[in-house]
DNA sequence: AAGACGGTCAACCGCACTCCA
DNA sequence: ATGGAGTGCGGTTGACCGTCT
């Protein structure tokens, strides 16, 4: 149905997982372009795929200020009580928490919180999980005892990356694992999709940091405070748009000592400053930019900050 | 050790809506 | 008024992963 005219021109058309060269060559053309019509992005990127498919893995994924990660206590709350008024409207509900995306919130609502309420209410459709053993801290694989936190410290997890493999500090470690004790379900470590396990092959070229710390992705693309922004966002705009470089990888684990910064993750993501290296703006697709107010509500990209 | 099972997530599907000729 | 094109949204699916037996 969507942009079937000019997706019929395809052959045939690929679908599932998006490769990081796929995701390269949308996120360039987006960056460049502007996505303008959707079923025209893929002819024009040289995708396999339909405009709704990149569409969607633009919006929920390659755009930048995305909040990737475990949602926040503040989040969760906020979901749970604007579902109570708007119910499945995952749209509205995403707009209010900025970096997130329906279909996250969605997933999240499934996922956890859903059960979480049933709980509550007494519900017993949906019986929670029991856990035997500790449950897992959602940044980075790290793990926290939920029921004896002294006696398995987060570093001590056996095939866990430890703070120094580049966790996300103490403070915000703790804070994390402290806050979701308090409750039934914890989430689970983020997923490495399998795009993420091809890096490996990447580590090696060239690294493309700057004097200033941050990674220049192009000419024209984004500047990236990598030590603010989450593991796969940084992933995101310093390996597969610069198409190499960045972060050092080993066996999933990202290793960068300056993620360990002690501030607050959920902070800093709203936050999150982009710098486009020219003075170039986007008048197509990026419309906010130019007078530095982006909001994901109205222009689907939340970002914060003016331009240095 | 290996298969079964369940949870999480990205992506797909289909419907509804808006816009425009 | 109507039909096609484009887009938004929510439900569902299937792959992947960790845990359990």
């Amino acid at each position: 149905m969507v942009g079937q005219s000019l997706d019929k021109q395809k052959p045939k058309q690929k679908k599932g997982l998006w490769s990081p060269d796929e995701d390269l060559k949308l996120r360039n053309y987006v960056l460049k372009h502007g996505h303008g019509c959707w079923s025209a992005v893929p002819i024009n990127a040289g995708l396999q795929r339909n405009g709704k498919s990149c569409r969607l893995r633009w919006l929920n994924y390659l755009r930048p200020g995305l909040k990737r990660g475990a949602f926040s206590p503040d989040e969760e709350e906020t979901i749970m009580s604007l579902h109570v008024t708007l119910g499945n409207k995952w749209s509205q509900i995403a707009q209010q928490l900025p970096g997130r995306t329906d279909n996250e919130v969605k997933n999240h609502w499934h996922s956890y919180l859903k059960k979480r309420v049933l709980a509550k209410t007494g519900h017993t459709e949906e019986a929670p999980r029991v856990k035997a053993v500790g449950t897992s801290c959602p940044f980075h694989n790290l793990e926290c005892s939920s029921s004896s936190m002294e006696s398995t410290p987060p570093n001590s997890s056996s095939n866990l990356d430890s703070a120094e493999d580049g966790s996300l500090g103490s403070d915000t470690e703790q804070y994390l694992c402290q806050t979701n004790n308090n409750n039934m379900e914890l989430p689970k470590p983020k997923v490495l999709f399998a795009e993420w396990l091809e890096l490996e092959e990447f580590r090696d070229q060239t690294n493309c940091q700057n004097n200033s710390g941050n990674f220049l992705v192009g000419s024209r693309d984004l500047e990236y405070q990598h030590h603010k922004s989450d593991f796969q966002d940084y992933l995101m705009h310093d390996w597969l748009v610069q198409g190499g470089g960045g972060p050092n990888f080993s066996s999933g684990v990202y290793q960068n000592s300056q993620m360990n910064n002690g501030s607050s993750v959920a902070d800093d993501m709203l936050h999150l400053p982009i710098k486009f290296e020219d003075d170039h703006t986007y008048e197509n697709g990026f419309p906010g930019f130019q007078n530095g107010q982006f909001n994901s509500a109205t222009h689907g990209l939340f970002y914060s900050g003016g331009f240095r």
